[in-house]
DNA sequence: CAGCTAACAGATTTCAATATCTGTCAGTCC
DNA sequence: GGACTGACAGATATTGAAATCTGTTAGCTG
């Protein structure tokens, strides 16, 4: 049973891929599930992704970047002071993550692994990232808020010091009751250590 | 075959345990293959752990604290300014760490999967760590050197940030090549952050 | 009688046969 | 004739019967 006489797309396979691997897990999902949730047979979604592994890093791929899109919002707030829009960003960073993997837990579950056996789309997507913060950090610099020699490397080692709080394999601990206290005394620090000497 | 015709004795096991973790994997050492290794039938080892979970639990808590008690040794040094032993200390730690992993890798690998099976035996361990980490931000709060409300929080603080650099879970980055200088940047913040105002 | 063994029940793991999946391609159908 | 199918070979996953392991205990042994 066809679910539309639509022609196929990409965009139908990818939407299909993320309906069966939230309904199988990562271990069970094959491409012929993804073939026969659209009607069609798996011969047809090979026209389209040359294997299995690249349909999966296409939909990864775009789970990854609809985080990062929220993100960029507050990343070009240019109206917001640099030390505000530094702890926004980071604490929307953490609030996505956590908000994710509370939400639909299996499916992040799903993501994670899928992430961690595809290399270079998390390479891609934590670039992304620390571009993000790169740009709020050398904007502070310039403004003389932050003391920031290096703002590329700044921003990666803040991203690194704040890996417990949005690094997928701590979401465990998300939900332990002081993970918001702990976040604020990380953040603090960083941001005491970002500060230009005279305040 | 009996190894010796010592008695058999808690510490006998634990060091059997060791070697035949390190021979099949945690996946494949079996109470049996311990016994085995002894000489003895594997009843006589459950007259001194009950479980094997006890006694997995037992040669990873001994593995643990190996690492704590060198780092012990420079918490304690306070001949040293606060800056220069909380410097040394992470980086004994990362070091200490980075040695294990690359050392015996299959043997590192073997224990963090007995680590994250055992919650408690971790908990404690990290405990530890903060512990001596606090004495050391105490001691620069009293000296003037630093700005810390809460020596603890601020404890648990810079080891969660720098966890990509003692965390089983990123022990794969351990030899990338710009690691050094990651860990150099994101210390580096840390302490800014906790550096009093008049420097 | 303290320390050990050996045999046991139930749970878990292994292994090999069987089934399913991936990726290709010749051929069908608007 | 471009999008799709269906049959195929080799690789991977599932299954269930057999082997092994965990934890207990009755009894041996020095």
């Amino acid at each position: 049973m066809p679910s539309t006489t639509e022609t196929l797309t990409a965009e139908r396979i990818l939407e299909a891929t993320e309906e069966v691997l939230r309904r199988h897990g990562p271990a069970k999902a094959t491409v012929v599930d993804v073939a026969r949730a659209l009607g069609v047979s798996h011969g047809s979604v090979y026209r389209h992704f040359r294997t299995k592994a690249a349909l999966r890093e296409a939909v990864t791929k775009r789970w990854l970047d609809r985080t990062s899109e929220r993100l960029a919002g507050i990343a070009a707030a240019e109206d917001l002071a640099p030390e505000r829009r530094l702890r926004d960003w980071l604490a929307a960073l953490f609030e996505a993550k956590r908000h994710k993997a509370g939400d639909d837990p299996e499916l992040f579950a799903t993501y994670t692994v899928l992430v961690d056996e595809l290399g270079g789309v998390v390479h891609d997507h934590i670039a992304d990232l620390t571009g993000q913060l790169t740009r709020i950090i050398a904007a502070g610099a310039e403004s003389g808020d932050f003391t920031a020699p290096d703002p590329a490397t700044a921003a990666r080692a803040v991203f690194h010091a704040t890996g417990r709080f949005h690094d997928p394999g701590y979401a465990r601990e998300w939900t332990t009751p002081g993970i918001e206290e702990e976040f604020e005394a990380v953040v603090g620090l960083l941001v005491r250590g970002l500060r230009a000497e005279g305040q």
